[in-house]
DNA sequence: GTGAAAGCGCTAACAC
DNA sequence: GTGTTAGCGCTTTCAC
C-alpha cells in the first residue's frame, strides 16, 4: 500500500498537519522541520492521493477534451497542442473522441464522467444550436467551432466565413473562374454549422468578385475523410463539369481531391489548382506541397484552455466570445499569380 | 453545489445507503424502493461523485496513455485506437504527450500524476533498458515498443525485426539491389530501440538475399519527423550514392522522402521505389499511394488495454510478452515485380 | 430489504 | 510554528 500523509508524519516525528504544509509549500514551517519532513517523504516515496485531494477541494485539475477523433488531421493536431498548453497550466487532459456522434457528444456534455473533471472543451459536430440549452449549466464548458451558438455559454470559433471568402478570392486573383467547392454541408455527414459557414464564405468570394455561382461546382464533404475528397473530385470529373482550381473546406479533403486529380491524370497546379483549409504539418509534404488557409488553429488551442480556466476560476464572470485570425498560406498547388 | 446520494436519500424518503444500492445495480431492492429512489435520482440530476468513489474504492477507472506527440502518425492513430479500447471496457484515457523527452516519460512513469490513474500505457523513446528497474513497481504498466526490456514487466512489441526484413526482401525481390534505409539510430534522436531492431532487420533481409549491405546506403532518422525523410534523401543524392529504392522506418519519414524525390525530379517508383512502415491512412492518398509495412497496430492497441487490465485485476499474474503479427500491404511506390 | 456507522486520505479552520 | 479535529461523498461491514 502506498505511503499516506499519517506514515510520513510518524517516520518525520511531527503531526501530519505539519507534512501537509510541507507538501502544499505552506509558507511557516522551519527549516529543520521541512528538511526532515522532506526526508521522510523521499525515503517513503510518498506521493498525495488525488482522489483524496479532490475530494477535499471538489476540484480534480482535470479537463475534459471531447473532438470526433485523434486519428485524423485537425482534431490530432488540436488535441495535441490543447494537452500541451493545459499541460503548462498544470492540467492533465482526459480525452474522449465522439465519433461525431450525438448520442456520444451528449455524453461528453451530461454523462457522469464530466463529474471528474473542472472543466470541458468540445467540439460538437452532431449537436447544434436546438441543443444548447443543455450547455447552460453552471459546469465549466468551452466550445470549439460553430455548431452550436449560445451567449451564454463560452465560445471560441475561426473566422470561416471570412477565411473561405478570402481563400476564394485569392484563387480568383490568381486567374480561376471555375472555383469547385468541396465542403457542402451534407446532413448524414459531420461538421454542419462549419460546412455552412464556409460553403458561404465561398459563394460570398464569388460574389464579392462578380462570379455566377454555379451549383454544379459545390460538392458534398460527405464525413470529411481522405476519401470523401476522392469522390468529391471523382463525380465532378465523371459530370464533366469544366472547373479550373478546387477549394476544399478542409486539408484532408484537399489531399483526397490532389490525390485524385493526379490518378486522373491531371497536373496540379498547371491544369488545376488545390486550396485547403487547416495548415495540417503534411501538406507541407505533398507533391506539390498544399497550399491551405490557416484558420488559426493554435491560437484556438491557447484560447480556449485558457477561456476554460477563466471560467472555473470565475464562474460569473461575463460569457466569452473569440474569433481567432486566419492567414493564406502560399505553397505549390495553386499556380502562380498570372 | 451538486445533489449527493444524501440529498437524493431524503427526497426519496430512505436511508442514504439504499440509493448506493439503487446505483450500484444491487440486487435485494424492492422494485417500489427503486422506482422512488430513481425518480428521486432523476428529478435532482444525481451523479455520483467519482472523487468520493475513487477514494473509498482505490480505483479510479482512469487509464494513463504516454505517447510522444499526438500530432503525428503512428502515435495519433495508435492513441485513438487505444481510447477506443478502453473506452469499451468502461475506462477513460488521460494522455500524456512526453515528446520523447526524457525528464516526461520519467513523470509519466513516476510523476504525481501516476497516482490519478489504475496503470499506464506508455512507449518510451527516451527510457532505455538501463532505466528497467523504474517499472519494477506494483503499479500496473505495460509497455509498447521496445525501447524497455525487462522480464518483470508486460510488454506488447512489433515483430520489428521480422517485420523490417520481410519489407527488404520484398524490395529485392522486386529486382532492387541498392536499397538506401532510413531509420538509423540516432543517438540524438528519439525511437532509438525501434531504430537498431529495424536496422537490424533491413541487414538481415540484405544478407538473406546475399547483398553486399553499403553503410553509405545508411541514413539517420534524425527525430522521425517528416522533414527528417527529406534530409536523408537530400544527403543520398548530394552524395552521389546510387540507389534504386528506399526503405524508410516510419511512413512520416517515407513521405518526407518521398515528396524530396519528387522535388528532385525522380519518379517514384519508376526511378526508385519508396517503401514505408505503419501503415497510417494519409499512405493510402499520396501519390504513388505508399506501399508499407504494417506492423501490426491495431492489433497492439487491443491486447495492450487487454493486458493491462488484466494485470490491475491479478496483479500477481506472470509476466505478459507479446509480439502481434505483421503484413506486407502493397501499393504504387513500389514497382511492379520484373 | 433497510438503517447506522466507520473510514478511505486529504485540507483547512481552529486552538495553542 | 505545530497539533487536533471535522468533514468532503462514497462503499461496505454489521446489525436489525
Amino acid at each position: 500500500m502506498a505511503a499516506t500523509l499519517r506514515d510520513v508524519a510518524r517516520l518525520a516525528g511531527v503531526s501530519f498537519r505539519t507534512v501537509s504544509n510541507v507538501v502544499n509549500g505552506y509558507q511557516y514551517v522551519s527549516d529543520a522541520t521541512r528538511a526532515k519532513v522532506e526526508a521522510a517523504i523521499a525515503q517513503l516515496g510518498y506521493q498525495p492521493n488525488y482522489s483524496a485531494r479532490s475530494l477535499r477541494l471538489g476540484r480534480s485539475n482535470l479537463l475534459g477534451l471531447a473532438v470526433p477523433t485523434l486519428s485524423i488531421g485537425y482534431f490530432g493536431e488540436l488535441a495535441s497542442e490543447i494537452i500541451d498548453v493545459a499541460r503548462n497550466r498544470g492540467y492533465t487532459v482526459l480525452t474522449e473522441q465522439t465519433n461525431s456522434s450525438r448520442e456520444r457528444e451528449l455524453d461528453a456534455v451530461q454523462g457522469a464522467r464530466r463529474q471528474m473533471t473542472d472543466g470541458l472543451l468540445i467540439n460538437p459536430l452532431a449537436l447544434t444550436s436546438d441543443d444548447a440549452t443543455i450547455f447552460e449549466t453552471e459546469r465549466p464548458v468551452v466550445l470549439l467551432g460553430e455548431n452550436v451558438f449560445s451567449h451564454k455559454v463560452d465560445h471560441v470559433t475561426m473566422q470561416n466565413v471570412a477565411a473561405t471568402q478570402a481563400g476564394t478570392e485569392y484563387l480568383i486573383g490568381l486567374g480561376h473562374r471555375r472555383i469547385a467547392f468541396i465542403g457542402l454541408a451534407d446532413p448524414e455527414g459531420a461538421s454542419v454549422g462549419t460546412s455552412v459557414l464556409r460553403t458561404e464564405g465561398y459563394r460570398q468570394g464569388l460574389a464579392a468578385q462578380g462570379i455566377e455561382h454555379d451549383p454544379r461546382l459545390e460538392l458534398s464533404a460527405g464525413s470529411w475523410a481522405y476519401e470523401d475528397g476522392v469522390s468529391a473530385v471523382r463525380s465532378l470529373l465523371s459530370a464533366g463539369v469544366g472547373f479550373d482550381a478546387v477549394f476544399a473546406a478542409t486539408d484532408v479533403l484537399a489531399m483526397g481531391a490532389l490525390h485524385e486529380l493526379q490518378a486522373s491524370g491531371l497536373d496540379v497546379p498547371r491544369d488545376v489548382s488545390v486550396l485547403g483549409f487547416d495548415d495540417l504539418v503534411e501538406g507541407r509534404y505533398t507533391t506539390p506541397t498544399l497550399s491551405t488557409v490557416d484558420g488559426g488553429r493554435r491560437q484556438i488551442a491557447d484560447i480556449a484552455v485558457d477561456m476554460l480556466l477563466s471560467r472555473i476560476e470565475s464562474p460569473t464572470s461575463p460569457v466569452a466570445f473569440r474569433e481567432v485570425a486566419f492567414s493564406l498560406i502560399e505553397r505549390k498547388s495553386t499556380r502562380s499569380r498570372l
